[in-house]
RNA sequence: GCGAGAGUGGCGGAAUGGCAGACGCGCCGGACUUAGGAUCCGGUGGGCAACCGUGAGGGUUCAAGUCCCUCCUCUCGCACCA
């Protein structure tokens, strides 16, 4: 009668697997419903977060499995990276050995778990069956001109040997896993991918996303984006031919521009200075600012600095002579990299133009206020307001001058509206050896030459002995690295970079569909069937990079004639984080739970620990849990049910202890429930007697299933349809034993037990398994169908109206569900609590809510 | 600074504008027991009460945790993007 978790759960993850009943075929037998989480990097074991994102997908894999539909639930591994050639030096093993190690201790993990997974289906990036595919996606980018080549600065660590990203760039400028090394700027030939061409799609495709993705993300994502409407600019040059252009969004403040900024790499720079005879000092600030790392540059102490150039150019509405400055804020990278400096109008121009002794010449005059001073101004007016200054434009609004203007710009040809993006074309390569080999060859007759398509893939080899600690050693593979140029078959070299690794979490999702296809990356046919993901379920760091890139890809890859629509995730859940609190022993700094006792007191040293506020689980903050020592000591179950119960799937989850003994308290309460009462369940018979106790027990068990299908199907309000449960529990434990031995009710209470324990098989799935076969069920109860909520038996006879006078409840009265108003309101002043309020009184209002409440207003 | 979200008992959290605090944890009491840190049953926002209570202050409404305005605090994202 003991609820022993490791009695049951093996053998039933033992019966589904002999079963094969999470197996999705090809064919379709039903609707189909695409299930998918964000698969892991095999860092080595899971952690709570995993266990949180898994369950969260497999509650609902399981739940709309036994909704009849056919339920594709996919898991895989995200096997390049980084970390495994720092684990591998670190422990003198390979990258390929670590992982493929790794993998097969999470897979057990994951296992362990109970995730319903289609195991056939697993896929790991780092095998050549998968990445060959992405290198051809390559070619066909090359082809198309979506894959080309750029000179470009990135930032560079000195220790890794590569390039980081800007997000792998700690807040003080130093490298995310060596933060001792100062990240500095290198300027190398990159490969990147023209995500911006597909920016316009990417942001009007969040209109098919609304509803089922958070607003939150889209959000985040159009901040990414991040699109601006304005109009570049040609300035002459003042001496001779040429001109530079500039982008603005303010066109309507043209006439208030009295100098230029220009982007210390803008070319320009340096030939404005050669001119003037300016090198020196301009060189000497341009390599000041070029070698700090962009985090620092664009940091928001950073000061406004920067140099004349010497040059001039010519404001083509104002014809004035205009200064040409290289400034520090000014990036090379957004819009033409030079931009019309409006004092007046732009508080970063102000505040240059101030420090430098820049003219400011007011052009937008704001509604309603004294005329600005460009004189006694403390700050720019960046706000709308009339054009002033401004020739024949003079009097318009700010908006309709920025069109007017545009407009004459454009019939000059001196300019034209536009549209600038935030978001930059996707840098891919990366100086490391534990990635995708990018497939091309560098020839010293040809240049660059694709690897010809029938030659894939160009596989990573991997009996190279790993044994630098930094750098690429595909640079030194000399082997792998020399082969005839396929174009002209002289000695070539092959490219060594290898691509970014969210380049194969881009198209996971769809080779899921179709993972063993060795003819073709992907069957349009499958995916027609199968895609998109209908739930895709993650944490919210990936809103951006991961997400942007995979519905770039899947867009590639519709236009291609692969990918089905438009985008790859019909919907998104992104769950919170796992927190904990976090332990502090004043002499030991962070400690594990475990090394904490009882009274809080430090087991090295017995100082008491500061007990912090929860944050996120982490091994460095101490304040972690481990996955593999709850389910040894819970069971799988407990930690599912509670990662569920404890909070709302899209909020943070704090930990606790008593909580997760509370989970498993509840478990060991319904199988005490079902266990004792199985002979008697058995015995029941079909039918069940019209009484009232019926009655009562069809009712709490329909509307509780009417309660969990809706928190399950509708709201993801797992916790609530949890409590629901438990209440259903509680309300069976009052059945009294009368009830369940008599013919009667324990029909009832029979039906009642099945469709409890069909509710539970989400949640708690092996435990509800173990319960099904006791009470004699028939076949999984993971394969039976989710049952129908009988409506009739919920429906009450009878509600509870409260009535209230001047807002406060006086009184309830219990009536007839289909009582008329007339009679409530006059029952409602005639109860005698009523009256006690009422008596005497002028009675205002009254206000009536059906089967609610009765609202009475007295003077 | 900008944007998004959140703030409810001792704690995690419930509440289509209609009885605030479901459910769980913790705590208190009872039962069963040689025993209880197992299990079962009951109680549990504050106040003796009238009443008061959802971060603070206003407002709309017969009625506000929920809607509107002004603040405060916290979390996350963006942050010289011209």
């Amino acid at each position: 009668m003991k609820y022993i978790p490791a009695n049951i759960e093996g053998k039933w993850r033992k019966a589904w697997e002999e079963a094969g009943v999470f197996r999705c075929p090809d064919d379709l037998s039903a609707p189909k419903y695409y299930c998918l989480e964000m698969f892991p990097y095999p860092s080595g074991r899971i952690h709570m977060g995993h266990v949180r994102v898994y369950t969260i997908g497999d509650l609902l894999a399981r739940f709309m499995r036994m909704r009849g539909y056919q339920v594709l639930h996919p898991i895989g591994w995200d096997a390049f990276g980084l970390p495994a050639e720092n684990a591998a030096f670190r422990h003198g093993t390979h990258p390929a050995k670590w992982t493929w190690e790794n993998i097969a201790f999470m897979r057990e993990q994951l296992k362990q778990m109970g995730i319903s997974y289609d195991w056939d289906r697993e896929i790991a990036t780092c095998s050549p069956g998968y990445y060959r595919w992405e290198q051809l996606f390559f070619l066909w980018m090359m082809k198309d001109g979506l894959a080309y080549r750029k000179r470009a600065t990135l930032n560079w660590c000195e220790e890794c040997q590569t390039v980081l990203a800007n997000e792998q760039v700690n807040r003080d400028g130093t490298c995310f896993i060596h933060d001792q090394t100062p990240v500095t700027q290198k300027e190398l030939d990159q490969w990147f991918l023209g995500i911006t061409k597909y920016a316009e799609e990417l942001l009007s495709g969040h209109g098919e996303l609304a509803g089922g993705w958070p607003e939150n993300i889209l959000e985040m994502q159009r901040n990414w984006i991040g699109r601006s409407e304005g109009a570049e600019i040609r300035f002459p040059l003042s001496d001779g031919e040429g001109g530079i252009t500039v982008f603005t969004t303010r066109p309507d403040t043209l006439f208030g521009a009295t100098f230029m900024s220009m982007a210390p790499e803008h070319p320009m720079v340096m030939e404005f200075a050669r001119r003037a005879g300016k090198e020196k000092q301009v060189r000497e600030f341009v390599d000041r600012v070029s070698r700090q790392d962009r985090t620092a540059r664009t940091g928001e102490d950073q000061v406004k600095e920067g140099v004349f150039t010497g040059g001039y150019c010519i404001n083509p509405v104002t014809g004035s002579r205009i200064p040409v400055y290289a400034a520090n804020f000014v990036l090379y990278e957004y819009g033409t990299g030079a931009v019309m400096a409006v004092p007046a109008h732009d508080q970063r121009d102000f505040e240059f133009a101030r420090k430098y002794g820049l003219p400011v010449s007011v052009v937008v005059q704001p509604e309603g206020e004294d005329a600005l001073d460009p004189e006694t101004m403390v700050a720019a007016h960046e706000g709308p307001g009339w054009l002033v200054r401004s020739g024949e434009f003079t009097g318009m609004d700010s908006a309709e001058g920025k069109k007017a203007i545009t407009r004459r710009l454009e019939e000059r040809g001196e300019g034209r509206g536009t549209v600038q993006y935030r978001l930059r074309d996707w840098g891919v390569s990366r100086q490391r050896y534990w990635g995708c080999p990018i497939p091309v060859v560098h020839c010293e007759a040809c240049g660059i030459v694709p690897v010809p398509e029938d030659q894939l893939p160009v596989v990573l080899p991997e009996d190279l002995p790993y044994t630098r600690e930094r750098g690429n050693p595909l640079a030194a593979a000399e082997e792998w690295l020399r082969v005839p140029c396929p174009a002209c078959g002289k000695p070539a070299r092959r490219e060594t970079d290898t691509f970014d690794t969210f380049v194969e979490s881009s198209w996971y999702f769809l080779r899921y569909i179709d993972p063993g296809n060795d003819r073709a990356p992907l069957d349009p046919e499958k995916m027609r069937r199968f895609a998109p993901v209908d739930q895709y379920v993650g944490g919210v760091e990936h809103a951006c990079m991961h997400l942007i890139y995979a519905r770039f890809f899947h867009k590639y890859l519709r236009d291609k004639g692969l990918a089905p629509g438009n985008e790859p995730f019909r919907k998104l859940l992104s769950q919170g984080m796992v927190c904990m609190q976090t332990m502090e022993c004043p002499k030991h700094g962070w400690r594990y739970p475990e090394e904490v006792d009882a009274d809080g007191k430090c087991l090295q040293c017995g100082e008491q620990v500061d007990v912090g506020r929860s944050m996120k689980m982490s091994k460095s903050k101490r304040n972690v849990v481990e996955p593999s020592t709850l389910i040894a000591r819970y069971g799988a179950d407990t930690a599912r049910l509670f990662i569920l119960f404890a909070a709302p799937p899209e909020k943070d989850l704090d930990w606790n202890e008593q909580g997760v003994e509370g989970a498993f308290r509840f478990l060991g309460r319904v199988y005490r429930l079902v266990a004792q009462r199985a002979p008697a369940i058995a015995a029941a018979p079909r039918q069940w007697d019209d009484s009232e106790e019926v009655r009562r027990i069809r009712q709490v068990t329909h509307k509780t299933l009417l309660k969990v299908t809706g928190d399950v199907e509708e709201r993801f309000h797992f916790n609530t349809a949890i409590s629901a449960i438990m209440e259903m529990v509680n309300f069976l434990y009052l059945v009294e034993d009368a009830a369940w031995e008599s013919p009667g009710t324990s029909s009832a209470l029979r039906e009642a037990v099945t469709i409890l324990l069909h509710m539970l098989a989400p949640f708690a799935p092996h435990a509800g398994e173990e319960l099904w076969e006791r009470i004699g069920g028939e076949g999984l109860l993971c394969t039976r169908s989710w049952p129908a909520a009988d409506v009739s038996v919920v429906r009450e006879e009878t509600v509870e109206v409260v009535v209230q006078v001047n807002g406060k409840v006086r009184s309830k009265l219990t009536v007839g569900t289909t009582a008329a108003e007339q009679e409530v309101r006059e029952l409602a002043m005639a109860d005698p609590k009523v009256r006690e309020y009422t008596e005497g009184k002028q009675v205002r209002k009254t206000v009536y809510v059906p089967r609610k409440l009765v609202s009475i207003v007295v003077a």
